[in-house]
DNA sequence: GAACTGAGTTCCACATAGTAGAACTAACTC
DNA sequence: GAGTTAGTTCTACTATGTGGAACTCAGTTC
């Protein structure tokens, strides 16, 4: 059977299926058994047996020998060290971003877009406190959150215009403009945040090696992170980091790149 | 036609072949065309086209509108993100291994096993100063490394005799196991150095969540790291950073998922 | 502005690569 | 030693992926 719908002859479905399988690793598994992808991939196991086989082969799995569980292996490290080394300013916001993470004690996450969808990047975690737990590879929906107003706000309109917007989203994206211009951050409208547990603030981040704006968030949950905090305090922490990112790479505000 | 010799029915060939498009990128490169790929892989521009294709649609791949390059999307970006954080010693190891290759003015690589060779997982550059330049993803022999020397020295048999070693690798192993007794790091003798352009020191790290032993090694051209060098200051530095590594990996999970 | 050129995509007839269920193995449990 | 559960291999079938050729679309050149 095939998986996508869209049936599309240029699409593979054999390849679509094997990174599926890499899709389905989270940060925080310790290894996953074959059955337990096959349930979260919703493949028959003897497909699965030789996707895994494949994936093993190339590297990009390894199963330990002790325990048969799966794990990414070396290959899936290095693509994306290599992924991550292309766009240069990651290893540069760490530092920083570590640092705001621990300063405000918040989580800190990386945003781009993933066609019509956010993918976090990478997170930064504050030192010791406890705080909400977003993975990275994680997806969330752009509308309704502050990192999804701050991106669509700094992307290009042929850009935008490509993922083919409803009414609600332009709107959305001309209230996130309204806000980077007046106070350099976005904070999501409360009736419209598509997570009532979480509380961020974002502020775009162009990156010129990715071609595309991405943004960086901090995130907590609503009584840790409050309106008030979000406006007077952290948003202009977390500005002021972005701020310090450009002046390290060198270059002009997300802003200015729009269109 | 079939890429891989081993006729193993298992074995996925569109699968592979996807994935070998994404093992085409190098970390410097600014995005690759359909035609560098293409060439890169050797694969037919049609069969290529289509393996694009369904890297962009499941975001492994993307392609800037303006120049019709392509470069690793954001879904690589969160792989390698997910893979390094289920290994959280890497992020750990950033810190201290950045400042020992500042310090050190060489090239700091983290070295795993990938089958029958190693593979640059991550790499620390010198801030400022020329040295090498060896990237993610780049592969080297185990024998011959200094790398794989403390590598297969801190294998266990079993796992050891997995890949079928020849004699020399035997000796090989032997004799690192020797020098982590002695001095806790290794060089690779002068007359097997696979590379006669490059010295270096590795000290092994056994990742608990890796399930295997890892490397860490500082490289640099012989005029820089003379074999004095590397005995008597590179060695113990990076001996004492990788204890350093150690010490803060068992303190508890509070750190350890610092990211 | 017609003829080249070169990159990239789509077509198409064909062979085979990949499928999924069933049968099989191997390791545990009671 | 029967039962259970995880994982691998077998097998018959056909839908999937293949690669060369034809096609498009932008630039160049004359």
């Amino acid at each position: 059977m095939k998986d996508h719908d869209k049936a599309d002859k240029r699409f593979l479905n054999t390849l679509a299926r094997g990174l599926s399988v890499l899709r389905a690793f989270r940060a925080s598994d310790d290894g996953l058994s074959h059955m337990e992808l096959a349930a979260r991939t919703g493949l028959p196991k003897s497909t699965l047996s030789r996707l895994a086989f494949t994936l093993c082969e190339t590297g990009y799995l390894s199963h330990s020998y002790r325990n048969d569980r799966y794990r990414l292996g070396p290959a899936a490290l290095a693509l994306g060290n290599i992924a991550t080394a292309s766009i240069s300013f990651v290893d540069t916001a760490s530092g920083i971003m570590q640092a705001l993470a621990d300063k405000t004690g918040t989580l800190v996450v990386l945003a781009v877009r993933d066609d019509r969808k956010l993918m976090l990047a990478k997170t930064w975690r504050p030192v010791g406190k406890a705080s909400i737990w977003l993975e990275p590879g994680h997806r969330i929906p752009v509308y309704g959150s502050s990192s999804g107003q701050a991106i669509v706000a700094t992307l290009d309109d042929d850009r935008f215009e490509a993922t083919e917007p409803d009414k609600r989203l332009r709107a959305f994206r001309q209230q996130g403009y309204a806000q980077l211009i007046a106070r350099g951050f976005t904070v999501a409208p409360a009736e419209v945040r598509f997570a009532t547990t979480i509380n961020a603030v974002s502020v775009p981040f162009y990156a010129q090696e990715y071609g595309e704006p991405v943004a960086f968030s901090c995130g907590a949950l609503p009584e840790v992170l409050t309106d008030a905090r979000m406006q007077q305090e952290v948003g202009p922490a977390l500005s002021a980091a972005v701020r310090e990112l450009e002046r390290m790479v060198s270059r002009g505000p997300a802003l200015v790149r729009r269109g």
